[in-house]
DNA sequence: TTAATTCATAACCGATAAGCTATGGGTTAC
DNA sequence: GTAACCCATAGCTTATCGGTTATGAATTAA
């Protein structure tokens, strides 16, 4: 059903690998020890969480020397979008047709 | 930060109290049995879920005799939708930023 | 009053996940 | 060539979480 729902809210549901895409949004393109400075996690551990941003599409990677940059991915929120507007659509139809239900009373 | 951010997108994450909650949005008011009926889990379970729910204010609940009644709460997605869009603010500002940069190079 | 129903809470179990250290592969500097 | 640097992976530990069964509290029905 929500396959890719599911891996973007599994992946934005830790606050260290919102944060970093947070970061990654704000100041653009960051390489992994950048990030890591500012993290409070050991490099490893930085690693891992872009792995899983990168999985989810929510991040690209490019390698520039011994470095890897990492950059947003804002397009891979579009599945995020659609489900909040889904939710709220749902909630729009059913007060619609109560509205139309009420209309069919009064006249 | 973002504490309010962080339940709403930890509480998000479980597929079955997606289903939960979309459920509500697109039904309407729902007992702990009917949820139930079709979580395809112990009722323990889904009281478990919808307390978890309640706690982030996606919820709520209304007593009605020895039964429970949940609605959806979407007032309570805003800062899901807020965060979204600020993300997307940010990408904004950034590319305004460089369109700046290059209009000044222009001339 | 007694029995049945509806839901919530408690106690427990197994799996997942996030953190660490250690290490290795690849790249640049010396 | 060797050393230093940057990053990724492996292995491990601990905590959290989602599920279960058992039970209790509150309400309705008989």
């Amino acid at each position: 059903m929500s396959q890719s729902h599911d891996e973007i809210f599994r992946t934005l549901a830790d606050p260290t690998r919102r944060a970093i895409f947070e970061r990654l949004c704000r100041d653009g393109d960051q390489t992994v020890g950048a990030l890591t400075a500012q993290a409070g996690i050991s490099q490893p551990a930085v690693s891992k969480h872009l792995a899983i941003l990168k999985r989810a599409g929510l991040v690209r990677d490019r390698h520039q020397g011994r470095q890897t940059h990492y950059s947003a991915e804002l397009g891979a929120l579009s599945p995020l979008i659609d489900w909040t507007s889904q939710m709220t659509g749902f909630w729009q139809s059913r007060f619609n047709q109560l509205e139309d239900l009420l209309k069919r009373m009064d006249q």
